[in-house]
DNA sequence: ACCCCTCTTCAAAACGTTTTAATCTGTCGC
DNA sequence: GCGACAGATTAAAACGTTTTGAAGAGGGGT
């Protein structure tokens, strides 16, 4: 309550507020003697600067915005510890935005944080419509995206080749002997929906197969529940000998449903999830999964972000692709 | 980059400064002519009120802060979720800090949160020392704890009963028959940690045994990996025919070693873990759990905190404690 | 003595908004 | 027609910082 500025403690060390920002800011300027005034004095008010007017007045702030498509998924959780642990080292605050798949609450949450004034933001992307991004840029906030290619080329952007990971799901599950493999998936308008989905066709192809037998079954949203819907529909159609889920969310309700429909996997069926979460190799039968260097997505696209922001001038802005890697488990023995 | 400011706006509408402001904050005010050649000048331009400027002069902010344990915790993402939501639902932003336990990076996560001049903390706190968030609360920044019983009646706490929910957990797998049970936990600063294992002793002497029975396993923190060494801790010294775990992830953890050592589950040993979390039901081994309402928890935590910053006056500080619900499944058969 | 440097410190002007008190319209009651 | 009054708008003063250009102090070289 007893709001105390930068005033009080030029008052209290006896100097002009400028030397007291000084000490603040730049502290080699000013002389030793009268930075240890101002510090004293700092600790015993209990000074607190006040970010806003720092803001206001600097015309940039120390925060940025994350933008994740789902926080209730573990691949998210471990991009923004990532970037949480960035950020914190440099003094930045996090601002979390959760998409929750929906373009609009997207927007909202962009506006929120043009609004305030956030120095730069890292998003995963939920559409494909580069012009709201490109708005933000016009603001001088700083974009960089997360599991996503660039869309130009003076943006940084850090993926992972989801093409290179659903070739070689499927190329995996076709080695096992067997055929006819069904593609459990969300909206195709997620770009790492379709481009899994691609790299998968592009195995069938690669094994002297139809691309176009490629079973398509599609998933509301990107979650274990939509997962177990998918499997009853996977059921209903007759099974197919190997299913791969274009994450390890919905690798695991479709596991649950099978399982508990009696179903033996990987003898009857094959499965495959996409993603590596903590949980994969913990569940029921255990799950083969592509791996993808979440946590350090998050930490490279932050730092790129923050390098960005701080020193513009030297800044070359990058374009990261990481390879996934397979991880075979029981559910394709 | 062409910063268009409230100036601009009021200059193409015709108006002053003034009633732009008015318009935005409470259009009521102004006439309906007015109101809308404004909104007008305010598309055409793009503007975007600043923040910081707002903040600044109506000396309170539209963002909270949120500060966990552990982000890579599901309990603490679906409470996060329900925080979002509602925050994003009223328009405030959500600054995100993650103490990973360390009582370090909280301090310092909260000193960020007080520099941004946050309408509100949201806080699991991870040590025993209310006086940091008393610090706070003096500089008028609401303060709600999440998870944990209030400090002091003038101030807003959601939580679960944790103690009822460690006696709920130990009295079922004693219910199984066998004796001999086994506490996993965390470190017993942690409070959920301490009244777990308080509840479990309560169970203990209420079925005729000496609470002192109760075999404690420590483990670094709360994580699986953590749980896995517990689990050798464990089978080193004679397994037990019960273990209970403090949390879900650790007790992931210790069904994986168990497993993987051959240790049947639960024939061999019983286990429970704690927190339901979404995987507990699709692990290896369906684990039993003791379910909290945590999505909840986050939403009546964040409509708490906002209502006690939007109307002070009439806000009446709760203090809400929910039961945890036993799920029992495949891990204590 | 004088000038010229360097090293510190300072005063004052922003930054973009909100808010207060004052001014300016009409309108209504009489 | 006059005064009063409500409603709509405005001018100007904050809010707490950062930054700029200038002033002051102390030394060294001539």
């Amino acid at each position: 309550m007893a709001m105390v500025s930068i005033k009080d403690v030029a008052a209290r060390a006896g100097v002009s507020p400028g030397t007291v920002s000084n000490v603040l800011n730049r502290p080699a300027k000013v002389a030793q003697a009268t930075r240890e005034r101002v510090e004293a004095a700092i600790r015993e008010l209990g000074f607190v600067r006040h970010g806003s007017a720092s803001t206001l007045r600097a015309g940039h702030s120390r925060t940025i915005g994350l933008s994740v498509i789902d926080i209730g998924n573990p691949f998210f959780t471990e991009v923004a510890a990532g970037v949480e642990d960035v950020a914190s080292e440099l003094g930045y605050a996090v601002i979390l935005g959760n998409s929750a798949g929906s373009p609009d609450k997207e927007e909202r949450n962009l506006g929120v944080l043009a609004e305030q004034r956030v120095r730069g933001v890292l998003i995963t992307p939920s559409g494909e419509d580069p012009a709201r991004l490109d708005r933000l840029r016009e603001r001088g906030i700083s974009v960089v995206l997360v599991d996503h290619p660039a869309h130009r080329p003076d943006q940084c952007a850090v993926a992972v080749d989801d093409v290179a990971g659903g070739r070689a799901a499927v190329r995996h599950l076709l080695a096992r002997g067997g055929n006819g493999v069904a593609y459990v998936t969300g909206p195709l308008t997620i770009r790492q929906c379709a481009e899994r989905r691609r790299g998968a066709a592009e195995a069938l192809t690669a094994a002297g197969l139809d691309p176009a037998s490629l079973r398509l079954v599609g998933a509301a949203a990107m979650t274990a529940r939509a997962g177990e819907q998918a499997a009853a529909d996977l059921m209903a159609d007759g099974l197919p000998e190997a299913v791969f889920c274009a994450n390890d969310l919905l690798a695991l309700g479709v596991l649950r449903a099978l399982l508990r429909a009696g179903v033996r996997v990987p003898d009857d069926v094959a499965l495959m999830g996409y993603d590596d979460i903590e949980f994969a190799a913990a569940s029921a039968v255990s799950l083969s999964s592509m791996r993808q260097p979440t946590y350090q997505l998050g930490r490279i696209a932050t730092e790129l972000l923050l390098d960005e922001c701080d020193n513009p001038a030297e800044h070359a802005h990058q374009h990261i692709m990481f390879q996934p890697e397979l991880v075979a488990r029981e559910s394709t023995q």
